[in-house]
DNA sequence: CTGTTAGCGCCTTCAG
DNA sequence: CTGAAGGCGCTAACAG
């Protein structure tokens, strides 16, 4: 069962090697009959291209990487779905990895990309960087950063990066919890106190929770568990939670049910992140939404058109300013009236 | 920033293009000594080898393809994680997509596998066969189907499938619910109808329920809703519920929740698929576990000799028989004391 | 308008 | 033990 080469086209069709690939790359100017009598005996054939050998001549491979930190993940399952569906429909085929595996694993996969030759990659690091990633890195690749920043990684503007604004989501989420008469205000900042992620969405908390309700309403914890957080504001008689890490939210629902305190009239809560068990658990949460949407397929667009240029032989001149996507605030039943 | 090439290598040894191939591969006798100095200038360039040129030469691209039905569903995004290491750890590099897409999406998918030359792929079909999915299982690559079995698919043992067998988990569920003593079980079939695999669960239930408590206390309920089917066994006074599919279980949960029964007491359940939710809920749900890790290292294995045989140039001689994964009963808080 | 020539990066004979 | 020649499938440049 070997593959049908353009030579058995060129065969079946009379003609030669070369005046095949003009008709299927609508190269070069062909009569409309050996056009027609070429892509028949294509067709006939069953015709697959071979894209190593596409590759080889036009230093293209029409593959891009996509590394996220855990593929279990919901949200990154749906940030892949989203970029494979986008890319494949750009005519790309994706290659998926995970870093929550080994460090060694990661690195494995990122030098497998180089194998692979790639075009590109959407990169969603986790943590420090390592070394197969720094490497990764200054190979010059065309790659975007999405929704977290490492500053190891930073690269004097090269690298677009594209992540989400906490501001707008956290500001509209505080005023509708004041709104309902809510005026101890908590946020759970949970475990992974490293992220620059987590850390910047609590320091805006600090800020805008600060103003609406006054600072000593606002209260952070960050404790080294979420349940011991949890734990910490109730007993300090908040009475709206707002969690920086969608985990952790789910654990405080966990306990809130546990021990029979009712969500959304007992105690309220907002979570970041808007993972699909949120919109069908009951009561529904009310979330930060990161708009993951938007932010794929901004990266998307963005790694392509980095492809193109580079493909068409240009420097790459511009540096990129941190893109950011405005976080929303989507109202659900998870915050009730005090 | 063009790659390095074993040329380059070859020149910044001081030797010719083919002692560097030797080197590399360990094929031929080559001395220690040009060896070593082959050796240091690879890694002096950095040379990573180019794949794309390797497998035009030896028609083996250690790219394999992986589609499943749907990615943002955890049970396979945790299959993928699973095969994607595993694969890795082997030398290969998946290529990853999902069905839940377009059929369109699916197909476009499937002929980018061919077109990238893949070794071999691992299928967890879903619903009727496509168009394209059949034209690829007829390309004669090597195949493995995971999970689902589809008829259309049968190509008389050619492919080996790999599935759970849901007799043993059905039957220790039981069991462990009639000794708890309910004496009335139900089993919730939902609104799939048509997937093969969900009918064999309700047959299974059928037999095994119906002579450990009776046929009268053996109540399937299919309904166009998985609610309606949960209302109706709760009229007819069930005291504990099987479903199925897991989806249906959350939905489930979400509705006794509403009403105020509480899981384990007021009402027992038990799922298929152990997916982490399940675990995480409070109570805990007992769950009927296909053991998908199991299923995916077989299959991976599986595949992988597949792939390896064929390399050799065997003729793919046996049939294979439908390897089936005992499904086991993982007991939790779900089930309570009648 | 179509065929010839050459070469992408690598590996496999086969001479030397 | 090492180098020279040829070819995998495809396409770009040039002849005819």
């Amino acid at each position: 069962m070997n593959y049908v080469t353009i030579k058995d086209v060129a065969q079946e069709a009379g003609v030669s090697v070369p005046t095949v690939s003009q008709v299927l790359n609508n190269r070069g100017r062909i009569s409309a009959a050996t056009r027609q009598r070429v892509l028949d005996s294509a067709k006939k054939l069953d015709y697959i291209p071979n894209s190593a050998a596409i590759s080889m001549r036009s230093s293209s491979t029409k593959t891009v990487g996509v590394l996220v930190p855990d593929i279990n993940n919901s949200y990154f399952a749906y940030l892949i779905s989203l970029i494979t569906r986008e890319f494949l429909a750009s005519g790309y085929v994706c290659l998926i990895g995970s870093s929550s595996e080994s460090l060694e694993g990661q690195d494995k996969f990122l030098h497998s990309l180089l194998t692979q030759r790639i075009d590109g990659a959407i990169l969603v690091p986790q943590g420090t960087a390592s070394h197969g990633l720094q490497k990764f890195v200054a190979s010059g690749l065309p790659l975007v950063i999405l929704d977290r920043k490492v500053k190891e990684l930073a690269d004097g503007g090269r690298i677009p990066i594209i992540d989400a604004d906490p501001r707008p989501g956290i500001t509209a989420a505080i005023e509708k919890v004041k709104s309902q008469g809510h005026s101890r205000i908590g946020f759970v900042h949970g475990p992974t106190s490293k992220s620059p992620n987590l850390l910047e969405r609590q320091q805006v908390f600090i800020e805008v929770a600060g103003s609406q309700v006054g600072s000593p309403n606002a209260i952070v914890a960050s404790h080294v568990s979420a349940l011991s957080a949890i734990k910490d504001l109730l007993s300090r008689h908040v009475t709206t939670f707002i969690f920086g890490y969608s985990p952790d939210a789910l654990e405080a629902i966990r306990y809130f049910h546990h021990i029979g305190l009712n969500i959304g009239e007992d105690v309220s809560i907002v979570s970041f992140d808007d993972i699909p068990i949120f919109e069908l658990a009951s009561p529904s949460i009310s979330v930060i939404s990161q708009q993951q949407k938007l932010m794929g397929n901004y990266g998307v667009a963005t790694l392509l058109s980095l492809m193109e240029q580079r493909l068409r032989g240009e420097q790459q001149g511009e540096s990129f300013d941190n893109l950011r996507i405005p976080t929303v605030f989507i109202d659900r039943e998870s915050v009730g009236i005090r």
